[in-house]
DNA sequence: AACCAGGACGTGA
DNA sequence: TCACGTCATGGT
């Protein structure tokens, strides 16, 4: 099992892909996208995101309909609701249930996100501004640790580390994993090898997610950093 | 044309 | 606890 450090593992995948500018927002600058597959919404380099309750929202919602679930299929569905204004409290909670199967339909699983989306609404308007402790966040139906920890990361920018298949499968390729381990056991391992720094968390997981899809996936080269230096 | 994607819940052992 | 079935559309 090799002996690098995650720390290192972090510098040669940010040295690799450079930064990658997550979460993803479809109107960071200002635009307007009326199609998918923009992908305008990455902002590399920044991390004074979000800016709005709006953008705070959205990533909320995205955190959701991505379960399981590939994000050009999240996009359309997010594009379908910020046409349909529903892209914020007030707006969701006033969308109709037939319009909300419609506009999230292609991210999947609609009628189960659907009642999802629906009580994270009811619990945002229950908390208000108040920032979701993760125990909070894990006694909403629907939202799960990986959900819970991206909501905290990426829209409330605390330092609460995420953990998913991706970053399972790469750690597991590198020896980094002793067997197979739960979501809790990952996620403090990670802790241990990172600074605890939002911005490293966020880096660090969404390079884990480029460097898996580029060589963990099916019919993809072997992951060049599993050999070579110790 | 199977296979799977930035999971979570409900159930039975 | 834990393994397994379920939820579902869209891209490769």
């Amino acid at each position: 099992m090799t002996t690098r450090s995650l720390e290192t593992l972090y510098g040669q995948l940010l040295a690799a892909y450079g930064p990658q500018g997550w979460w993803p927002l479809l109107d960071h600058r200002g635009a307007n996208p009326t199609r998918s597959g923009a992908l305008t919404g990455y902002h590399p380099g920044r991390y004074d995101y979000p800016r709005t309750a709006e953008q705070r929202f959205e990533i909320c919602v995205g955190a959701i309909l991505t379960q399981n679930t590939a994000w050009p299929n999240v996009e359309k569905a997010l594009l379908a609701l910020q046409r349909a204004g529903a892209l914020s409290l007030p707006g969701l909670e006033a969308l109709g249930e037939a319009e909300l199967l419609t506009c999230i339909r292609p991210s999947g699983y609609y009628r189960a996100k659907a009642r999802k989306l629906r009580e994270w609404s009811r619990f945002c308007r229950l908390t208000g501004e108040a920032t979701p402790s993760r125990e909070a966040l894990l006694g909403v139906w629907g939202i799960g640790p990986e959900t819970a920890d991206s909501i905290r990361l990426y829209a409330y920018g605390l330092p609460e580390m995420v953990v998913d298949t991706y970053t399972r499968r790469v750690l597991a390729g590198l020896g980094h994993l002793p067997r197979a381990a739960g979501y809790d056991e990952v996620k403090a391992l990670c802790i241990r090898g990172l600074p605890p720094d939002a911005m490293v968390y966020q880096e660090f997981h969404a390079l884990m997610v480029e460097h898996a899809k580029r060589f963990y996936r099916r019919g993809t080269p072997a992951d060049p950093l599993r050999f070579g230096d110790a």
